[in-house]
DNA sequence: ACCTGAACACCGTTCAAGT
DNA sequence: ACCTGAACACCGTTCAAGT
């Protein structure tokens, strides 16, 4: 039974779905796909590599490629896309946040808000501080909410339910920030 | 030789900037201590209970409680304190991470930024998401920079030096965002 | 190109018992 | 209140060798 790189990181998506990331080692993965764990270095030189192709995997299914509308649409179309694919799979924020905690990962959706922003009138110095600080808006933000709905569904229904406006309500806080800005750049320049 | 709880977050925080997070295990920490594994226990009931106790340490080295200025005044100056005390150790940024990754920690933090918010002609409900906002886009971009600064000293310097301005131009974004909307939400009410 | 088998050097956590 | 000692059930990674 051999398996490629993609076998194995589909099937590792499979064991973090159902078991969470605590769960997901290479041992485990290994045992799941009827291979010693050390077969597994076949394609990754070490875990933290593998768990980045995990993340990137993910995120890929979550990116509608909607290169029409406005700068600001295309930009909410790309966010909400991203945090659809991390919300679809048990600990998926978790995944992303620790792939990204140490410096991998996450270069599609980096490319695609910069194509989103750069389809706007905003200054070109504007784009790459804009595309990561909402890469971390995202990120963040997610993150919360996942935690929140997993220990809801987990123990007691303790604090009030995270409600899904809230992440286009901090989203515009942040596409208004950048508009806000950009219009400071000109106001400067003229 | 018998340590309070103290004690061991203290160490805890010598041994994170001595030999990096990878290197903060019980056992590593029982043994800077001079004490079993197990004896961690009797203060922690787990590791990550352990590692946000580290990381509000950290950060709370780091909170400037400046109650004077307008209300972005004291916004950049919490934020700036939290950069500074994050970037004051080795994995200060991945630890904070990791730790609001499993939904611990940054509770004090969270309540400067409410306070210093709340000082100003905001409207009560934008308070909270743009306490949890700011909060994501410092955690998030002091984790980019910490990498690269870890990165370029570790091994070649490669990529173009991170700029430290490029942290008051996103936290610049977030802020003029947070106004935005505060104004749009008081012209929906006129 | 993909896998085995065995080994190395570790982990977090529990628990009865000690002082 | 704090600690020991021993155990349980695991880890990631390497490497020579196999097909």
């Amino acid at each position: 039974m051999r398996n490629s790189r993609a076998d194995v990181v589909d099937r590792a998506i499979a064991v973090l779905d159902g078991y969470g990331l605590a769960d997901l080692s290479m041992r485990r993965l290994g045992a799941e796909l009827g291979v010693q764990p050390s077969a597994l270095y076949h394609h990754f030189a070490n875990k933290q590599l593998l768990l980045a192709a995990v993340a990137d995997e993910l995120l890929a299914r979550g990116v509608r490629a909607s290169d029409e509308g406005t700068w600001d649409e295309r930009v909410a179309a790309v966010c909400g896309g991203l945090r659809d694919a991390m919300l679809a799979y048990r600990d998926g924020a978790e995944l992303v946040a620790t792939v990204h905690a140490f410096g991998l990962g996450a270069r599609a959706p980096y490319d695609a808000l910069s194509a989103a922003l750069s389809s706007g009138d905003l200054p070109a110095d504007l784009v790459p501080i804009a595309a990561r600080t909402l890469l971390h808006f995202v990120f963040g933000h997610v993150s919360d909410e996942q935690t929140h709905l997993q220990a809801g569904s987990a123990g007691a229904i303790a604090d009030p339910p995270r409600e899904a406006s809230e992440f286009a309500l901090g989203l515009a806080i942040v596409v208004d920030g950048i508009r806000a800005r950009a219009t400071e750049e000109f106001a400067g320049r003229a």
